[in-house]
RNA sequence: CGGGGCGUAGCUCAGCCUGGUAGAGCGCCAGCUUUGGGAGCUGGAUGCCGCGUGUUCAAAUCACGCCGCCCCGACCA
């Protein structure tokens, strides 16, 4: 993408409403716009970051076995009258009326609507296991939406169901997304801790919430050492010794009673990303979602769910990963891998590297944005690491005529003076 | 839902107390100069001062009502 014709409507200052360091910079960095209390506009680089968020979460739901799908946004108020939830979720679901005057809502989570799907396919415990997810726009109406995308009324959540005949396989479909969120966070970089869990109005008794760890997390978290080198790429995951290991939110920490030795025991600031529930037959029952057993009886299902704010992530991952001059995007989930600063677009000897190097990337699959615009150095190298792409590429008159770019990481601020070959060899490593 | 605050140019904000022709910086447009860390000069465009009602000769400014947004607390992917 050339930026002289992408729109990145960056700001200079600060914009007032933004309070926190993600919101501030994802206003600033042209990602995302305001349109109303926790509703939000994705601009083409915030919409191109969570859609590689969204991307990393598809495939390892689809790793682990799940199926996707797509529900509607809206839902019929019947289907929440049969679970008995339409009166109990109170005024944070967002009620309509069709022209009809039927009762409709804005779904805040889908589990009646994937349950009347499951009732009306399967009937055999012989189609079990079955796990079913989406990625789909939800809206809850938070009394107080805050934080730009970590909280607000319209989110991105990818929402898992798993149906299985008995507890033991509810066991094994909630381990089984267990360590599909620990590998997907980490896919993008993240440290996520689980820790036990309220299952709060999903309902259910076993419960973990995933927190990733960021210095300006909302809140404090302790948890073992051990969380940090988990062996994820195993094709059988240590449960019984994951599940062991300690974690505990702040106000559960009792550090005389903590099992874990001093020198194991570490303390962070989390965010809630993810949240996973078994909540066995409360929805199956009510709903008549039965199959037959090997014996031939009809069972009511067992039934998990399993949640991850995809929006929320986005605002998450950048507060984990900026420094004093932006964002600082971990590779996987990075808008564009390279940006190209050629600092005189009015220099033939600039230019021709600058579109050389560009077209090369390009040719070889990755996404590169190049800063052709008339601006001066100062202000491209800002955007750049407001924006922080992970490779920084700058082309100058001092090093053009010898054929030499420079390219810098932005994590670390690594610089090489380097001729093109060494360039694109070293950037596709 | 309790408490606090803010709505004035695209953005950040001054002006309001004490009513009298709507402002600054940045950004935007044109020209010239400049060109390795958010340039300089000259000229220019841009506003239902959140909305409504009232008071007044006169309202961005005072009063009342409404709407919107932000922050703190209690609750949540």
């Amino acid at each position: 993408m050339r930026l002289s014709r992408y729109f990145l409507p960056v700001l200079k200052e600060d914009p007032a409403e933004a309070e926190i360091i993600s919101h501030r910079l994802m206003l600033r960095a042209g990602m995302i716009q305001q349109l109303s209390a926790g509703i939000y506009n994705w601009l083409p680089l915030g919409w191109a970051v969570l859609r590689k968020v969204e991307q990393i979460v598809r495939e390892e739901m689809d790793r682990s076995g799940a199926i996707e799908i797509l529900m509607p946004t809206i839902q019929p108020a019947d289907l929440w009258i049969e679970s008995g939830r339409y009166n109990a979720y109170g005024p944070e679901m967002l009620r309509i009326r069709d022209r009809h005057e039927r009762a409709m809502l804005y779904g805040p989570t889908n589990e009646e609507n994937v349950t009347d799907i499951f009732r009306r396919h399967v009937q055999s415990y012989r189609q079990l296991p079955l796990n079913l997810y989406h990625i789909q726009w939800k809206f809850r109406d938070e009394v107080r939406p805050r934080f730009g995308v970590m909280r607000g009324r319209e989110f991105l959540m990818k929402d898992a169901y798993s149906f299985d005949l008995d507890y033991e396989g509810a066991r094994r479909a909630y381990d089984n997304m267990f360590v599909a969120y620990l590998r997907t966070f980490r896919r993008m970089g993240l440290t996520a801790i689980p820790m036990q869990a309220e299952s709060g109005p999903i309902g259910g008794n076993m419960s973990h919430e995933f927190q990733i760890l960021a210095s300006t997390g909302e809140s404090a978290v302790y948890y073992d050492a051990a969380f940090e080198d988990i062996d994820l790429a195993a094709d059988e995951v240590d449960m019984e010794r994951l599940k062991s290991l300690y974690a505990a939110a702040d106000e559960k920490h009792d550090p005389d009673a903590c099992p874990v030795p001093a020198e194991r025991l570490r303390a962070g600031r989390g965010i809630e990303v993810g949240h996973i529930f078994y909540f066995g037959t409360k929805y199956s029952e009510p709903m008549r979602a039965t199959v037959a057993g090997p014996d031939g009886e009809s069972v009511p299902v067992e039934m998990g769910s399993y949640g991850i704010g995809v929006s929320r992530l986005v605002g998450a991952l950048i507060e984990a990963n900026h420094d004093a001059r932006g964002i600082v995007w971990p590779d996987a989930v990075a808008p564009f891998r390279v940006g190209i600063v050629n600092l005189r677009h009015d220099e033939p000897a600039c230019t021709r590297l600058a579109d050389d190097l560009y077209g090369r990337l390009r040719r070889a699959g990755v996404d590169v944005l190049l800063d052709d615009r008339d601006e001066r150095a100062g202000a491209k190298f800002a955007t750049m690491e407001l924006i922080g792409l992970p490779w920084q590429v700058t082309i100058g008159p001092r090093g053009a005529r010898a054929g030499m770019i420079e390219l810098k990481r932005r994590r670390d601020g690594d610089m090489a003076e380097l001729g093109l070959d060494a360039a694109v060899e070293r950037i596709l490593a």
